[in-house]
RNA sequence: GCAUCGAUGGUCUAGUGGCAUGACUUUGGCCUUCCAAGCCAAUAGCCCGGGUUCAAUUCCCGGUCGAUGCACCA
């Protein structure tokens, strides 16, 4: 077992030496919250986001779009970035130190400072004490600090735009579009892999914070009224370990549950949530996340946002930062659609028909147009529309026609009363949002994958990556380099990059040092090439985890590795 | 952003006001019939900017990055 306080630095200097992950533009001095990924950590990152596709736009029918990260400012307006994702700070004129407004002034007493305007805080503040030098504040402003990078559209600042702090907003905002590309039929689903942008006051935690940063997320619109997943089953029983509001507010450890149990025992809102989440966990695992370093953690009331019904994290668990916020998935109801559908105008509605056709009896108020024409003249038609649209009473009906109230007397109309039938009904659609964090998630797979153990006397380091999210996947080696048998081992090299698998042909040094170089990148597999090969066409199989081997006929090779690194095949199967 | 500490080849490290140390890695060669073997050779470094000085990797100031604490983390 590694030393769980030093396992971050091992990573992380394994990750930047093998070509994972690099400060970005290191050479010009690097920028906190920005990272590059090298060869190795590009390739695992897609493969990482190529099962994540499998997920969602595969299995799930919720097709990829790809939207701008630069916003113009309405969209952030709307979505509530613009003003609910600032933060008002202050700075101490005696040491420069940067303070939150509203902490300060809940710390003098005052109770939901976050409510008060800058002007308040700022008198609340002047008679305070700063918690950083003790000297009291005196004037000080208050200001907003934005964690939205700003930027403007066009020459002229004639359109502030704002990077995207998360991909929903594409989605959201291409609502109408994506209704009529379903047939406006419920519930449908969009997904997005893309980059999204926080000016983060002070990241550490290298690829744990970013400034820039990749996230997956589903915006998925369901009937408000029928929060029941179609294929539920396929995670009814599947377990769960689940840290829910109650553990956590009596302290207890998480309960493992199947997903109809917690939906049953309203541990968690329905099933959308309870599949997300259960979809989540065999994602996780599936790419190599240690299963019992993993959790669920439910939003407390207080932290969760006041529209969301429920709101749960996937939690994985890191020597170095405990437990980090992977994957959120919550019911955010109809927030976002009802926020855009009043800034933008649209109606953001899908028309829902009814199991049956529900006949409604309707009032409807005929005006007498005979009577009303000569006697009203150019208001006769207000005058008309108007009584269709109000209720009357006993000896007649008022209206009110460009602000003058008029009596109608009951024997100018004729009361219809009429049955209609009504098809259904226009639903703003509630949405179901799992999102993740990419970055996250690659740094979790990393550090649940890296192992030290001891051979023969040397230190062994390797990354027990999941054969399928390793960048390269098979390791081709001569045994020696002579007797031709490289020009075998490179024919098998590129069969098995014709066969799109990611093949490294090496015959550079001793074997075990060749085999070394690609545990320590996680290559699952290892062909060696040796004189048996040149005789009877066999060569060996050699499995990173196990580091056994097996023989076997190299033209059995592109089918067995195929099977090994989408894991339809264990290792140990191969033995017989 | 504040405070403290740190920064030397790819990695780990020695050391210094005047030619920068060693190991590992990497590359080429020899050798080699399966887990970092051996031999020969090569490549490669004092975080950035300014100051002091004849001379700065070393001392001073500022910055960047990193660790830790505080603050922040939709």
């Amino acid at each position: 077992m590694i030393a769980v306080s030093d396992i971050y630095d091992k990573v992380i200097e394994l990750a930047k030496r093998r070509g994972f992950v690099w400060p970005s533009a290191e050479v010009y001095g690097a920028v906190a919250g920005f990272i590059d990924y090298g060869p190795l950590g590009a390739m695992m990152k897609r493969r990482i986001e190529e099962i994540w596709r499998h997920y969602y736009v595969i299995r799930e029918g919720y097709y990829e779009i790809e939207c701008p990260t630069v916003g113009a400012e309405s969209i952030y307006i709307a979505s509530g970035h613009v003003k609910g994702f600032a933060d008002k700070m202050c700075q101490c004129p005696h040491c420069n130190e940067y303070f939150r407004a509203d902490h300060l002034a809940e710390a003098c007493g005052i109770e939901s400072a976050s409510h008060l305007t800058k002007e308040e805080l700022a008198e609340v503040i002047a008679g305070a004490a700063c918690p950083g030098c003790g000297e009291v504040f005196g004037k000080t402003e208050v200001f907003d600090f934005n964690l939205m990078f700003q930027t403007m559209i066009g020459p002229g600042s004639q359109r502030k735009g704002y990077l995207r702090p998360e991909t929903a907003q594409g989605i959201f905002t291409d609502f109408s579009r994506l209704s009529h590309f379903y047939r406006m039929k419920l519930p449908f689903g969009a997904v997005q892999i893309g980059k999204s942008y926080r000016n983060e006051i002070s990241p550490r935690q290298g690829m744990i914070r970013l400034r820039e940063f990749t996230q997956a997320e589903a915006e998925i619109f369901v009937n408000p009224e029928k929060k029941r997943h179609p294929n539920f089953w396929r995670y009814a029983d599947y377990q769960v370990d689940l840290w829910g509001i109650e553990q956590q507010q009596s302290n207890v450890d998480p309960i493992r549950k199947t997903m109809r149990e917690a939906v049953d025992g309203g541990i968690i809102a329905n099933e959308y949530i309870a599949y997300y989440l259960a979809l989540t966990h065999d994602l996780l695992v599936s790419i190599g996340i240690d299963r019992s370093r993993l959790r669920f953690r439910q939003h407390l009331p207080d932290e969760r946002a006041h529209y969301a019904i429920d709101c749960w994290d996937a939690e994985v668990l890191s020597g170095r930062f405990g437990w980090v916020e992977t994957v959120g998935i919550a019911d955010r109801t109809d927030y976002d659609l009802r926020a855009h559908a009043k800034e933008s105008g649209d109606s953001m509605t899908v028309f829902v028909p009814f199991d049956e056709a529900r006949t409604e009896k309707r009032k409807k108020i005929v005006a007498d147009m005979g009577v009303l024409g000569p006697k009203y003249r150019g208001k006769a038609k207000k005058i008309a529309d108007a009584l269709a649209e109000t209720s009357p009473g006993p000896d007649g009906a008022e209206v009110t026609v460009d602000g003058e109230t008029i009596f109608i007397p009951g024997d100018l109309y004729a009361l219809h009363e009429e049955e209609v039938e009504v098809r259904g009904a226009e639903v703003m659609p509630h949405v179901i949002e799992p999102s993740y964090g990419i970055d996250r998630m690659i740094y979790g797979v990393l550090e649940h994958a890296y192992d030290e153990e001891i051979v023969d006397g040397e230190e062994r380091r390797v990354l027990r990556l999941a054969p399928c999210v390793a960048p390269v996947q098979v390791a081709v080696f001569p045994l020696v380099n002579k007797d031709g048998l490289e020009e075998i081992a490179r024919k098998i090299a590129s069969d098995l990059l014709e066969a799109r698998i990611l093949a490294d042909y090496d015959d550079n040094g001793a074997i075990g040092r060749r085999y070394r170089r690609q545990d320590e990148i996680g290559t699952p597999f290892a062909v060696t090439i040796d004189y048996e090969t040149k005789e009877k066409g066999t060569v060996t199989l050699r499995d990173r985890d196990s580091m056994d081997q097996v023989r076997m006929p190299a033209d059995d090779l592109v089918a067995a590795i195929e099977s090994l690194i989408r894991c339809r095949t264990a290792f140990a199967d191969l033995k017989r």
